[in-house]
RNA sequence: GGCUCAGUAGCUCAGUGGUAGAGCAGGGGACUCAUAAGCCCUUGGUCGCGUGUUCAAAUCACGCCUGAGCCA
């Protein structure tokens, strides 16, 4: 059965583009490792996939970490973008697009789209005054400060009084719309918890923004005014639609609009949830765009229970993470341990734990100690079983078969620790099926067919596993692919077209008579972390 | 200050009126195909605190405490 993926309707994923402040930290890993979950699932089912990443590189606040490095604001982004795009390298994240906000094309895009809005009579001049932290590039109540003038959350930065015009955006026009739009379509923010933040905040009426700067030279100019330069909000949110056009395509907004939009899924930290649930769709409104599919605001990550900051001096460095655990296991920690929209926390002993028991222990082992057994009782070839055959009663068969759609279910509503869940409660029930049979005595016995049956069960069992898996862990599953003697390449884009969903996600699949691979760990156990004596 | 969410086993969490659960970690056992893995058994909880409603409360109501968040 081939599928054609024109067949299949479009889909597009989006994180967050990233501010270029400094290099990535673990929570910008952790968005754009779910966000590479949900496009690999989606490809494997044979849907046209886009992801999209990138960078936030204007605004003021990377104006003067340049000039406190010394560099050019565009030698500072051109750096801190590639330490980004290494990043996702090491995590196995291939994305469909990385957009940068300084690239050229994305400011032809933006000034459509200003053109556009202009045209709707919803940007007007008006002046602003009041306390502005750099750091959050937002304006602040005095009441909201504390002492010395100080941000409250940038509490070692000074603000900074600013009296000028600004061009404003006419939010406030857009409440009926808003409103209508959280009502029509009450997935359009998620979780629930943010939704009602959202609602509430909605609630009290929308006041315009300002999206204009004066004074401040590292970011686009305001199209019908050159003294003013755009905020860096509004030209951040429009990458998502400058990435959505082939870099080699001359830039127009109506082109780029043309086959991805709307996005379907934009992936965000709960911290910039307002502007993704409010600002945006509210732009996009004006701009005459259909508004995205949902916006999903997911949970911070703390360490050992503890808030993660450069000042309190507890930060998990992504890059040293992965190169010492490696991308597979990084990915399934984060995507497996924490329920996806709640805070999590990362926990080097929970993490080993998890892995050893999981991935080594769990499944690894269960390939390892099948294939073994495989090659000597069935001379290193899946047993020449009709699956047909095996007994629906079969406890291996049963999980497989209702496995397919709890699994399909969990991923489409971004539940993945639900996902892996379920997989590994058929690994398990494998294991123990191993240890229930007893093939190793039915070997002995000479009862040879029921040997084959058991082992063709498991064989097909952890087969099963690595392909629903393998949004999650591409790796391992191309090793447990290739060493039941499958051609696999799960990092292949098209790999919903090669190995076809409604085909391999169903239990049942392992071709009977096959030559088996080598027998070799797919993931080595990790060695406990000495205890260390807490100070 | 207002509002929202959370507080259940050492850890992560499920359970929303009817005799306290899972996974991991800890302890014991039998087996041997296996990455000293797996399997079986098991230790462990005044379900944040208090008052109330009810035949019956982890679950409902009210108050309080602690933590997180949104808003002012």
């Amino acid at each position: 059965m081939t599928l054609n993926p024109v067949d299949q309707p479009t889909f597009a994923i989006t994180t967050p583009l990233y501010y270029v402040n400094g290099l990535p930290h673990i929570g910008s890993a952790y968005t754009t490792i779910a966000a590479d979950v949900v496009a690999r699932f989606y490809r494997l089912m044979g849907h046209p996939v886009l992801m999209i990443t990138g960078t936030d590189e204007h605004g003021q606040k990377i104006q003067r970490t340049a000039e406190e490095r010394g560099m050019s604001p565009q030698s500072h982004c051109d750096e801190v973008a590639a330490g980004f795009e290494r990043l996702w390298e090491l995590l196995n994240i291939d994305c469909d697009r990385f957009i940068r906000t300084t690239a050229p094309r994305h400011n032809v895009i933006v000034n459509e789209f200003f053109q556009r809005v202009w045209e709707q009579g919803d940007i007007y001049q008006g002046q602003q005054q009041g306390w502005y932290c750099v750091s959050c590039e937002e304006f602040k109540e005095e009441r909201d400060l504390l002492s010395d003038q100080r941000c409250p959350i940038h509490t070692n930065k000074s603000v900074e009084w600013r009296d000028e015009s600004n061009y404003f955006f006419k939010l406030s026009k857009y409440q009926e719309q808003l409103d209508q739009l959280y009502a029509d379509r009450p997935d359009f923010i998620q979780p629930e918890s943010r939704r009602n933040e959202v609602l509430s905040f909605v609630k009290r009426g929308l006041q315009d923004f300002s999206i204009s700067r004066i004074n401040l030279d590292w970011g686009f100019p305001v199209p019908t005014d050159s003294g003013h330069t755009l905020y860096v909000w509004f030209d951040a949110l429009l990458g998502y639609i400058t990435a959505l056009q082939d870099p080699d395509e001359d830039p127009s907004l109506e082109q780029a609009v043309a086959r991805w939009w709307p996005i379907n899924i934009h992936l965000i930290g709960k911290d910039i949830l307002r502007f993704h649930a409010v600002y945006w769709p509210a732009m996009l409104m004006s701009a005459g765009l259909p508004v995205p599919g949902r916006v999903y605001g997911h949970g911070f990550l703390t360490k050992d229970g503890q808030k993660m900051g450069k000042s309190q001096g507890n930060t998990l460095d992504p890059v040293e993470l992965v190169k010492k655990y490696g991308a597979d296991a990084v990915r399934y920690y984060f995507v497996r341990e924490i329920e996806f929209g709640k805070d999590g926390d990362f926990n080097e002993t929970r993490f080993i734990n998890v892995l050893n028991a999981d991935l080594a222990n769990d499944l690894g082992n269960l390939l390892n100690r099948t294939l073994k057994m495989a090659a000597r009782y069935c001379g290193d070839r899946v047993p020449e079983i009709d699956p047909q055959t095996i007994s629906a009663d079969n406890p291996l068969r049963a999980i497989g078969v209702s496995l397919t759609k709890t699994v399909a279910e969990a991923y489409t509503h971004l539940a993945f620790s639900q996902a892996c869940t379920a997989i590994l409660a058929l690994v398990q029930a494998s294991n123990k099926f191993v240890d229930d049979q007893a093939p190793w005595s039915l070997f002995k016995q000479g009862k040879q067919a029921e040997t084959e049956a058991v082992l063709y069960a498991v064989l097909e069992s952890v087969r099963q596993a690595a392909y629903l898996l393998s949004p999650i862990i591409p790796g391992i599953s191309n090793q447990i692919y290739a060493q039941l003697g499958l051609t696999a390449d799960f990092n292949d884009k098209a790999i919903g077209q090669g190995l076809n969903y409604a085909e391999q996600a169903t239990w049942g699949y392992l071709p009977p008579g096959q030559p088996l691979g080598v027998a070799s760990p797919v993931f080595q156990r990790l060695e406990p972390l000495e205890p260390v004596a807490s100070s």
